[in-house]
DNA sequence: GGAGTGATACTCGGATATCTGGTGTCCGAGTTTTCGCGG
DNA sequence: CCGCGAAAACTCGGACACCAGATATCCGAGTATCACTCC
């Protein structure tokens, strides 16, 4: 079991982008050259945060991308399960039911012990992840990476941040 | 992200072996049989077990699987790690060090926020899988579950368990 | 000088190849059983 | 009747194909900009 690497990249967008001054914008091309990774696979992922209704996108020129909602209001558990697939890790298919000793389907109204304890430590991920804001990471981060990072960006934020 | 289907079928065999009196054995054509399921996969995972010291195996007539411990010593999370990788979901690639905003390596001696984020809630998934045993799993279905089901099964068992 | 307008250039968006890891299967090595034989 | 031994059959174990999903990329649709022209 492994998470897709557009996960990292979705979550440092949205990072970087509760940094900026809110409806800040940065074009695709931006936030890839900022994190160093494929542009048009980085892109992928950003419409699928659009759709999600977590960005929102610009087109035509002096376009690109900014948060929809106030950082406050986005979730890590949003991000990632706007990029992954939203359902479980956990898929049940019922193996109980099968072999010598099955019985009619209608003897299995109760839910699948095995499931229900897989299912119970994913939502203890999940409520972990919903406990995290893209504000609290911007501003952990605020305080305790380097500063000089920031400082070292800020020419380049200018000629790339759009509003 | 998604897990592995064989996670299914170790924690069901797993569980099965819990319920029967210590030391019982079955074979790996066996586990296939009452869980309707590929023998030769099945075996593949079984194997794994056995190497994490969960399951051990017996060879020759009359041989096949049984439990290395207590139902009550082995966590559904021991099943977990030793079928998939154990190492958490999340692999960060440490995008923060690319880019323009990127300082000499000696400055991200703090670990990533957005990684130490995706570890909690990795940490939080495995305290609730290493809250569970196999010896709890059974009794919760022994308790609920259908009790025809293990009636119908007793025949199939006493033809199949060995010890 | 200002407003309108058309071309332009840049952006997002989805459809298209490639590749790693999970899925499924097979045959070989090892061991216990079991049947036959001898005492 | 009992012990021994060799063959056999059944087991685990790892090496070999196959397929789906993630990875990576490209080109087309759409729009705000900008320059030019006309009033």
């Amino acid at each position: 079991m492994k998470l897709s690497e557009g996960v990292e990249w979705g979550v440092h967008c949205g990072v970087l982008l509760a940094t900026l001054p809110a409806g800040s914008t940065l074009s695709g091309a931006a936030l890839a050259e900022f994190h160093g990774v494929s542009e048009s696979y980085l892109v992928k992922h950003l419409q699928a945060l659009v759709r999600a209704g977590i960005l929102e996108s610009v087109p035509g020129p002096k376009g690109g991308f900014r948060l929809a909602r106030p950082p406050e209001q986005v979730t890590v558990l949003e991000v990632i399960e706007a990029i992954e697939d939203p359902e479980p890790a956990f898929r049940c298919t019922e193996i109980r039911q099968r072999g010598p000793a099955a019985l009619e389907p209608s003897a299995y109204r109760l839910p699948c012990v095995v499931h229900a304890t897989m299912l119970r430590a994913d939502a203890a991920w999940r409520a972990a992840l919903r406990a995290q804001t893209l504000a609290d990471i911007a501003a952990t981060v605020a305080d305790r990476a380097d500063p000089r990072g920031m400082q070292q960006a800020q020419p380049w934020l200018e000629d790339n941040v759009r509003r």
